[in-house]
DNA sequence: ATATTTTAGTTAAAGGTGCAACTATTCGTT
DNA sequence: AACGAATAGTTGCACCTTTAACTAAAATAT
């Protein structure tokens, strides 16, 4: 049974921001030579306050598969902005740890990732009727609900070893029950 | 100036909803062997009523970039689902055009994309308290319209060759005036 | 008419990504 | 202890995508 027309519409439009949306982050974050996915690691190391992560936490954290990781941290590596260290206590495990240049790029990038959500996306939502924000919040929310069931990991998470996710330190929002790998960035 | 706590929450559910759902969508479609985006090129020809397009007219609305059309077209082409036919009125320009086995297997795709496009999108909109389709619709357009001034093709588009484009056959809806390839699969 | 510029499209090179295979380490059994 | 299973990560391979360079044809100007 095809589609109905409202539907088809709303899709086309949801397909061509899927589309358009990471190419426009990428080439704002380009000015300070990251891509967008560098960013979020940069991102996720910074605001993890030991400053810190496992491969395969940050690997869940930021919705990418460990293959994928692997070679973007040895991207970065080479350009000095994230250091691998052997995990002490595993010795299968390795952390991502934020090199003093790696912290000083997050900077930067991070107020270009700013700007560029404020103008690509914030803008956009502000000439919406009501709170697009919330809106966005509320849609993303269900649309993920569903996406999470069809996903390989997520489905929800239990045992996570490191403390400082588990108990958040910082005032987060009032949180709203978003199975793990669709949430991530939160704080 | 930092983006403020919903605006993170929100901003990192849709980036999720980014890395997420191409790759969703690509997994489903994957059983009748097409892609999502090859998927949007047999749709694209199957719906002209000419049974064909220019290559850069079928790159426009699809948001594409050239190049990467002509990989994919070649691709199809080897598959024997689409036929590259030059263009008798313009020795430059190359018409894509469905073959019977590119419809065949459009009919299936299509199937599976109206399937997929229910379980990924639609069921969770469903969970929503107003018309979560209008909603999806509305906040879409209003992204797509801020990002179309900063993209490079699109802004608007005035003089196109082909007739059907402008004088649509099929009943659309009550068309609201989305910039071209943000729009696109419209009909 | 002819030279220049634009337009349409393809191709080459570089880099990213996913899947599957592989290594190394730890955990669980017995 | 020692074996097999599970876990953490990396790497090889195939494919896709982007940017830049390139070819060919049409439009434009001289």
């Amino acid at each position: 049974m095809p589609l109905t027309h409202p539907e088809r519409v709303a899709i086309a439009r949801l397909h061509a921001m899927l589309e358009l949306l990471p190419t426009a982050f990428d080439k704002r974050l380009g000015a300070v030579g990251v891509t967008a996915f560098e960013h979020t690691l940069l991102d996720a190391l910074a605001h993890s306050e030991d400053g810190f992560m496992r491969m395969s936490e940050l690997a869940h954290k930021t919705n990418a598969t460990l293959p994928r990781l692997s070679r973007v941290v040895t991207s970065l590596e080479r350009r000095e902005l994230i250091e691998r260290v052997p995990c002490p206590s595993d010795g299968r495990a390795t952390n991502a740890v934020l090199t003093a240049r790696g912290a000083e790029v997050h900077e930067l990038s991070q107020a270009l990732y700013a700007s560029a959500v404020r103008e690509l996306v914030l803008e956009g939502l502000g000439r919406l009727p009501g709170d697009g924000v919330a809106q966005l919040t509320d849609l993303t929310y269900a649309v993920l609900s569903s996406l999470d069931a069809d996903h390989p990991r997520a489905a929800s998470f239990g045992g996570d070893p490191e403390p400082e996710c588990a108990a958040d330190p910082v005032p987060t929002c009032d949180a709203d029950p978003v199975p793990a790998c669709a949430a991530d960035a939160i704080d």
